[in-house]
RNA sequence: GCCGGGGUGGGGCAGCCUGGCAGCCUGGGGGCCUGUGGAGCCCCAGACCCGGGUUCAAAUCCCGGCCCCGGCCCCA
């Protein structure tokens, strides 16, 4: 009976991993060079971290179910309520801010699509209890200085919003929770769909004048933050929040980033209060990561209110586009191979396999035994390793090794003596 | 939830319209090679998603089902 992975779900394989491993190494570089720490917090967690904060529909699109006890849970579908519950009950107890990382695989119940998968990976970071335009300016260049360190520098752009804007705009308005977050969907979909079609949409919820007046916001992707002032007249929080995206925006530039203005970014998550961003690369349809500032979920969770802001980046993305960018990890030879000319010599080269694993070095010889010998070398020659080291009676006379490096395609005898030290100069 | 494209050896495909011995590439095992030449040549193993129907005959045509991939919606 063959039983496969379930829908949405993937092996990884040593060549995918390779890969992927190496993007989640510069990554976790990235971050512990600007002061974060891991965490790990639970895969599984109680559903109520997740339903206090979205509506009750965000329950499609993740694995909940009951544990035996009939309690409702959760697979994990981010980090940051995990992070923000963890810091609620224990933030006490560190200086402020916490810096904080981690790296982990998230479940969403969707339907399967290119690079959307039920299971998969992120890496990111929180930064909480602090609340500086600087502070959300580094959170993004955790996103920025990782693409630039795989490779994905050359077109990598970061879009950045304060969702504060539009938000004081409703609240004004009198606009609550429901179809507050009606109106963003409709704003999000900008860029995704046709223009009229949002005015229309944003029309039917708030009226022809609103409607037209949060479009007004949009005209000004990209330029400069500050004329976005007079649409904004009037209206006291949304000033304070364009400040503030000045002042983020400035710093990122300061830094290095090239950011755009993207105002009709809001991101799917309602616990935003400030600035929110997507990086993202060239002819890369979709967002490799982001994140934002979320001010009052500490609070929600029963901590202190606490200013926070943070990022994810989606690990199995950032390595499709590594891929697909042909940035490509290059794949070195390693290690030693030791060929048998004949099959009574396998119990030698198991002992000089061992004993050079011992002595650190990667080392293997071909467990299968009864193959001839070119067999043997188009093995080591296909899997990667880089020295073989053919092993027959003469050798084992004279004392030496023939050794033939899969590199250069050059072989020469070496004493049995010197044999380590040959190697690990060769092999560093 | 909606719309497309597909299920044929381990992986990738052709064959289907026009029913008649199931083919190619790659991967795997082995030989040429009685001691290694990244190659070449040769050999071997390995498949028509499931269930009905039509037919002398079904991978191919018809009906039903299951599954996969992609797009939309959504996307913490």
């Amino acid at each position: 009976m063959p039983v496969r992975t379930l829908r949405g779900f993937r092996d990884l394989l040593p060549n995918y991993l390779e890969d992927f491993r190496w993007v989640e190494s510069r990554a976790r570089a990235v971050f512990e060079r600007a002061g974060y720490r891991e965490v790990l917090t639970p895969t599984v967690e109680p559903f109520e971290l997740y339903e206090e904060k979205e509506g009750e529909q965000i329950e499609e699109s993740m694995f909940v179910f009951e544990d035996k006890a009939g309690r409702r849970v959760a697979l994990r579908p981010e980090f940051t309520a995990s992070l923000a519950r963890l810091f609620a009950f224990m933030g006490g107890e560190f200086k402020l801010p916490v810096k904080w990382y981690y790296v982990g695989n998230v479940f969403r119940y969707d339907e399967p699509q290119r690079m959307r998968y039920r299971e998969f990976w992120q890496a990111g970071a929180e930064l909480m209890g602090a609340s500086t335009p600087e502070s959300d300016a580094e959170i993004m260049s955790l996103a920025w200085n990782t693409l630039r360190d795989v490779g994905l520098g050359e077109g990598a752009l970061i879009r950045l919003n304060n969702v504060g804007i539009v938000k004081s705009m409703l609240e004004a308005w009198g606009v609550s929770g429901e179809m507050q977050s009606r109106v963003l969907t409709w704003m999000d979909k900008l860029g995704k769909v046709e223009r009229s079609e949002v005015e229309r949409g944003l029309a039917e919820l708030l009226g022809e004048e609103r409607g037209s007046r949060l479009m007004g916001l949009v005209d000004v992707e990209g330029e400069d933050p500050s004329e976005l002032e007079p649409v904004l007249r009037g209206f006291e929080g949304s000033v304070e929040a364009l400040k503030n995206l000045e002042e983020v925006y400035d710093a990122a530039r300061a830094v290095g980033m090239r950011v755009r203005l993207t105002p009709f970014l809001v991101r799917g998550l309602a616990y935003y209060t400030g600035t929110v961003f997507e990086a993202f690369v060239e002819d890369i349809p979709y967002a490799l990561g982001g994140g934002g500032r979320y001010d009052g979920l500490v609070a929600e969770y029963g901590g202190p209110p606490t200013p926070a802001t943070g990022l994810s980046l989606g690990l199995d993305r950032i390595v499709d586009a590594v891929r697909e960018k042909g940035v490509r990890v290059k794949r070195e030879r390693s290690g030693v191979f030791v060929a048998v000319v004949s099959d009574d010599l396998r119990r030698r080269a198991f002992v000089l396999v061992e004993s050079l694993r011992a002595a650190g070095i990667r080392a293997d010889l071909d467990l299968r035994g009864g193959r001839s010998l070119s067999k043997q070398a188009e093995y080591a020659d296909r899997t990667g390793w880089r020295y073989v080291i053919f092993l027959g009676p003469k050798e084992v006379e004279r004392g030496v090794y023939v050794v033939k490096d899969l590199e250069s395609w050059e072989q020469l005898e070496v004493p049995e003596g010197g044999l380590l030290d040959f190697l690990r100069a060769g092999l560093d």
